[in-house]
DNA sequence: TACTTTTCACCTAGGTGCGAAGAT
DNA sequence: ATCTTCGCACCTAGGTGAAAAGTA
């Protein structure tokens, strides 16, 4: 995923559909961006993998990004799809725009948080003060750079995001392009990791309670490749 | 005000800030036009001025926009300015959107509620049944047309709105331009109407509430005459 | 060398009045 | 005649990766 000092949106975007929350009770969705481990990576290009490059930098505190809709009623939560599409990414540490700050050529995991508001409080800052529920998602895990390090990677943002389009030049061809064995090869590996359903089990704060992520505006296979490093495991 | 039948923003935006209400409570704060009177209008366009046209035609139930942002918190409404910007007005009684229905060549009076929310309280649909107090500025009355019939409000609208800047053009000249005159006297009216303070003396919901309009991105004067028909008495 | 920053063309998304055409 | 609708050019606002320049 790319980061940049004023910050990138994350594409795809995160989408949580819950299910089994009380109706008349009121939700925060949060979302925040955990390192997957204590590690430093770089790309071999020539090889087309990550490797581990060293110890990880100090990571920045953990933010809490409240979903701007936030709260929600549970009856709200059982309709309609919580889509982060506003949240950005920065490695400005000293960001005051409320973004998710990480550091470049680290891995990363996205959590949501549900949490059940109390009726006079203030803003949420520390989950563990709260009833809460956290979900998360292995295949949403994902790499933060500043510029994309390889060129199927950049090929699937650019087919993938709207915003993107002034790049689909089919003229535009990359060594992949040329050799689709390697996209195929690409594929097997998304395919093995498939969306998951959860279903809330357990019962920190409701029974029953269920999520699915859902990706925005692109097929499954290539939302995990969009999203994660984890085709390219090191 | 232009209405279309997909909807068209109020220009210049409703925004009004509230000052001593209760910094731990919550509140709604919404938007409502309501006729000013029974009658239908004509633009006689030889004198420039609005004619009484005939009874007004039946009224659609006036319908509660309720601002995106709402509920808010005592403490948030007096820091910051409630604003009014994404509502849309329309002529489309069908309309399904929540948009304001108007009927055009008629006579309008906004309105501001502040509404103190029930804690298990649903949508408000009915003031009657709530705890509210209502505002009105008399100097936001306006008349709901679909095409411009003056081509000074045609000049102000688009020296003030930032999204018609495409037709500010110094070549583009009116019969208003070519007569100073006519555009003194109209000003002369405006400064007559300026921006009303409300100091809530009435403790309908909470004592020393106060309010005042503030309008977006243009000088007062021009404000008032864009929002109005007042300019022009009939 | 190995990243990071900055600027830019090219998009999406949607708010303007214009003016021709439509409706009554 | 008098109003309304619709497609349009032209904006605002802001999300993309490219490529050149910067950094260390």
């Amino acid at each position: 995923m790319i980061i940049t000092k004023t910050g990138r949106r994350m594409f795809p975007t995160v989408r949580v559909s819950f299910a089994g929350c009380r109706s008349e009770a009121r939700y925060a969705v949060l979302l925040d961006v955990v390192p997957v481990d204590g590690k430093r990576y770089r790309y071999a290009y020539h090889r087309s993998s990550w490797l581990v490059a060293g110890k990880a930098d100090p990571p920045a505190p953990a933010r809490l990004y409240p979903h701007p809709d936030s709260p929600f009623s549970g009856d709200q939560l059982r309709k309609q799809v919580v889509s982060f599409e506003k949240v950005k990414l920065t490695n400005n540490e000293m960001d005051k725009n409320g973004q998710i700050v990480l550091n470049s050529m680290h891995r990363y995991q996205p959590r949501i948080h549900l949490v059940k508001v109390r009726d006079g409080g203030g803003p949420i800052t520390d989950l563990s003060r709260e009833q809460h529920r956290t979900f998360i998602f292995p295949e949403t895990v994902f790499t933060a750079v500043t510029a994309y390090q390889n060129q199927l990677i950049t090929k699937l943002k650019i087919d993938s995001n709207p915003f993107a389009k002034g790049f689909r030049d089919s003229s535009r061809l990359t060594d992949f392009d040329r050799d689709p064995m390697e996209l195929m090869l690409m594929e097997q590996q998304l395919l093995r990791s498939p969306l998951r359903l959860y279903s809330g089990a357990s019962s920190t704060i409701e029974e029953e309670a269920e999520k699915r992520a859902v990706w925005a505006r692109t097929p499954p296979a290539l939302q995990l490749l969009a999203l994660g490093g984890r085709a390219w495991p090191s």
